[in-house]
Formats: C-alpha cells, sequence, structure tokens
DNA sequence: TCAGCCCGTTAAATATTGTTAACCCTAATA
DNA sequence: TATTAGGGTTAACAATATTTAACGGGCTGA
C-alpha cells in the first residue's frame, strides 16, 4: 500500500507550505504548485490521486484547470479550496465536476476529513463498484438489484426469494443444507420458518420453468440442491 | 454531560481575559494562565478536554510546553493561537502534534468553531464524515445547498430529504439500516417517525426516475439501498 | 404396506411498505 | 393581525412481502 499521491495548487506561499508539510505528516505524498500553469504542467507529468486547488490563482484559475484535467481524467477527484466571500453564481459553476469544496479559512483536521473521506471512497468505488452476478443457465440473479433476468423477462424478487437463491446460485449443483440456509435467511431453523422456506423455494420454482436446463432439486431430509443441466 | 475543561495559555492579559469570559458564556470550564510554566503546573494539577495556546510566551514558550504536554498526555488536543504570517511557527506546531492552529487576530465565534470541531472529532471518533457534494449515477447531491442536481434539472431538497438522500447516497449501493437512518434524522426510532420517513423515500424516488440506473431498493424489514447499476 | 414425517402448493391472514392527500405548525408577508 | 406558503407529520388507503394455515402427495422406515 504505497502513499497516495496529491496535487496541490495553492498560490498563497504560507498556505501552500503548510498544506504541503501538514499531508505530508499525514502520511500522503502531496505535489505544491504555486499557480494553475504550473498545476496543468505537473498533471500532465504524473499521476495523482487527488487534486488540491485554490479557485482563485494567477496565470490560470482553478475553475479552468479543473475543467482541462477533467478533459483528460475524468475520474480523478478534485477538491476545491474556495474563499467564502466568492460569488454565488462561481460557487454555482464550479459545483459541476467538483468532488468536494471546503471553505477558508478551514482547520487541519476539516481538511484531512476530507481527503480521506474522498481517497476512501474512490477507493472502494474502484474495488467494489462490481454489483454481484450470479449466473446460471439462461439466467442472472442481479443480487444487488434484487432482479432475476431469464430468457422471458426480468422478475423482480422479493429479499427472502432474493436471499434464497443467492444461496442457491453460490453453491450451484452442490448440496445447500436446509437447515443451513434458513440460519442464513431467517437466523434460526424453526418449523414455521421452514414452512416458509418452501413457500419461496415454490415461487422460485416458478419462475425457474422459463428455462427447462435449471431446476431446484430436494433431497429428502437434507436440503436443497440448484442443478444446470446441458442444453 | 459534564463541561469540556478546556486549559487556556495566553500571556496577553486583555485577550486571556476576554477567551475565558467567552468559553465561559458558551459552557466551557476554561482554566486561565499566564505563561507556559504556569500552563504546565496547572496540567499536573488536572485533567483537560482541550488545550489553547498562544505560542510566544515569557519563561516556557508554546512549542516546548506543547511537546512536554505530548510526553505525558499524547492524545490531548491542542490549538495554537499564532501571530499572523508565522508559517514557520505553524508548520512546527503541527509537527509537534497540534491537531489545529488559528492565526491572529481571529473572532470569538471563529475559535468557538475550531473549539467544538475538535472536542465533538475527539469524543466521538467515530464520526461519519461528511463531504458536500455527493455523486451518483447522473445525480449530484449539494448537501449543503439542499439541491439534487439531476439529468432533468435541479430539485430544492427540504431538509429531510437532504438528510435522507445523503445518508443513502453515503453507503451507496449498500445497505442502509432503518433504525440507523430514523435515529440519524428524527433522534428515534418510534412509528410515525417511521411512516414519516416512507413518505420521504417516496418523494426521493420520484426525483430519481430521471435516471434509470439509479433506484432505492427496499430490503424488507432491515433498511434500504441506493443502487447504482451500469449503463 | 402404511403410519408418520417431510415437502409442495395454494390461499388466507398479518405485517410492512408505498402513495396521496389532508392537516398542523411556523415563519415570512401583507 | 390576518394571510399564505412551505415543510413536516398524520391519516387513510393501496400494494407488497412475509408468515401461517390448510390440504394433499410423496418418501421412508418399521
Amino acid at each position: 500500500m504505497s502513499k497516495a499521491k496529491l496535487l496541490v495548487v495553492e498560490d498563497d506561499p504560507n498556505l501552500g507550505d503548510i498544506l504541503k508539510e501538514y499531508l505530508e505528516m499525514k502520511g500522503y505524498e502531496p505535489t505544491l504548485c504555486r499557480d494553475g500553469e504550473e498545476g496543468w504542467n505537473k498533471f500532465k507529468k504524473d499521476k495523482y490521486d487527488l487534486c488540491l486547488m485554490d479557485i482563485m490563482m494567477p496565470k490560470k484559475d482553478g475553475f479552468t484547470l479543473a475543467k482541462e484535467i477533467k478533459k483528460v481524467q475524468d475520474d480523478l477527484p478534485i477538491l476545491f479550496l474556495t474563499a467564502k466571500n466568492q460569488k454565488d453564481d462561481i460557487i454555482e459553476g464550479l459545483r459541476i465536476g467538483a468532488d468536494d469544496y471546503i471553505t477558508k479559512p478551514f482547520s487541519m483536521e476539516e481538511l484531512l476529513l476530507r481527503v480521506t473521506a474522498i481517497l476512501r471512497r474512490t477507493q472502494k468505488s474502484q474495488e467494489v463498484t462490481q454489483l454481484k452476478v450470479y449466473k446460471f443457465g439462461d439466467f442472472e440473479l442481479h443480487y444487488d438489484e434484487q432482479i432475476l433476468d431469464g430468457p422471458k423477462g426480468k422478475h423482480k424478487l422479493t429479499s427472502k426469494e432474493n436471499e434464497l437463491l443467492r444461496i442457491l446460485a453460490a453453491e450451484m449443483n452442490k448440496l445447500v443444507n436446509r437447515s443451513h440456509a434458513l440460519k442464513q435467511i431467517w437466523g434460526d431453523d424453526s418449523y414455521f420458518n421452514a414452512r416458509s422456506m418452501d413457500v419461496y423455494l415454490s415461487k422460485i420454482r416458478k419462475i425457474l420453468k422459463d428455462d427447462p436446463k435449471v431446476q431446484i432439486i430436494t433431497v429428502h431430509g437434507e436440503g436443497f440442491k440448484l442443478i444446470v443441466g446441458d442444453a
């Protein structure tokens, strides 16, 4: 796990130095630029994880720089450092495309919170963006969306149907222990919950009829299997 | 909930008195010291929640005092009061482990903001960090402005809609527990509040129809998920 | 083989959630 | 002070989800 690289564009030399020192101290790798033009040059040379920039800067303002950067690398998160007395319409304009903003004067702690929040979010979305999908036969179970996409159209599933089918699909062609599934979904293996599960199995089987290759078979006294035969 | 104890070390008698009086008025329990040495003695005698200190002081300067304090109690947050443009002082202070700084002259409101921010942060360290802009699908939620910017225009949100959507957006693609959201927004999980939340969910879903990739899924008996599908 | 349990299915009963509209405040305005 | 507009809550009703009940068929072991 290497340090996150931050592009810091700030023309106030005091604040710039403070930012750089502070962010370094907190385990980041900041590159400080004094104006928008320098920021643009650094951006072209290297790859960054996050960009912090002032709005009002000589040579090239933050708004312009942000737009240019977004054109090249749309997913680079940008955190604007804005002055409090900035006109509303400017703020309005720069909202588009900014991932966040913080108004001066701000505390270092506030800034750090923002930076970590953005990085956490973007890093997460790089990993977990993939919504879970299970495929079996002509079906696709979109678990996160609670949708079963089959050969005869999409079926909206209820939460319980969704959970149950996911367990079966995850163990495709393998036995799913009855009691195990019950504990997973209902928390405990009781008579009524078991009957409930049977009701849902029945509903799911109805949908699965859309593809004759797919069926749920019962292993008496043991559990169930989602089996996928050949064409 | 007792008053937070503040150790205030400031050699300027005018500023010191003003600080003490103001902080008392705001419900804190400040102890005023005139120099670093006195500050050190008070620190040893009592337990404090936060320390505000000047840097340039007779007998023992702020840096020295801060270092000594940190050696004994590393987690005591320190807020430095620095003269304007003393960049090196600020950096040095942050390096020592100050949690924040504020440059003189400052307004009392400004100071209060810092103090409350630090105390809030240290008292409940597991606070959810709050961004100002949340993006999901073709939407941008501008939390501060209570505006949801979508593919078919901007929607002004009421504060409840705003809060609710923020919670969902912060946990994008993940389950948000019903009761948790209720406690966050309404303070308690009661029948009528729950019904109220359902009303707001309905309103939000109407707006989210502007982008078919985005939807709020119900997990029966559990909570909700803001789902962002693929194109 | 047959009693008894296990399971499949359907339907009814409950519980939870979705939606709309009426109602109640409060704060701004005339 | 009366009026109004907006936000929030409550009420009422609709739609779904889940559980329970009821009935019947099938499997299994004595």
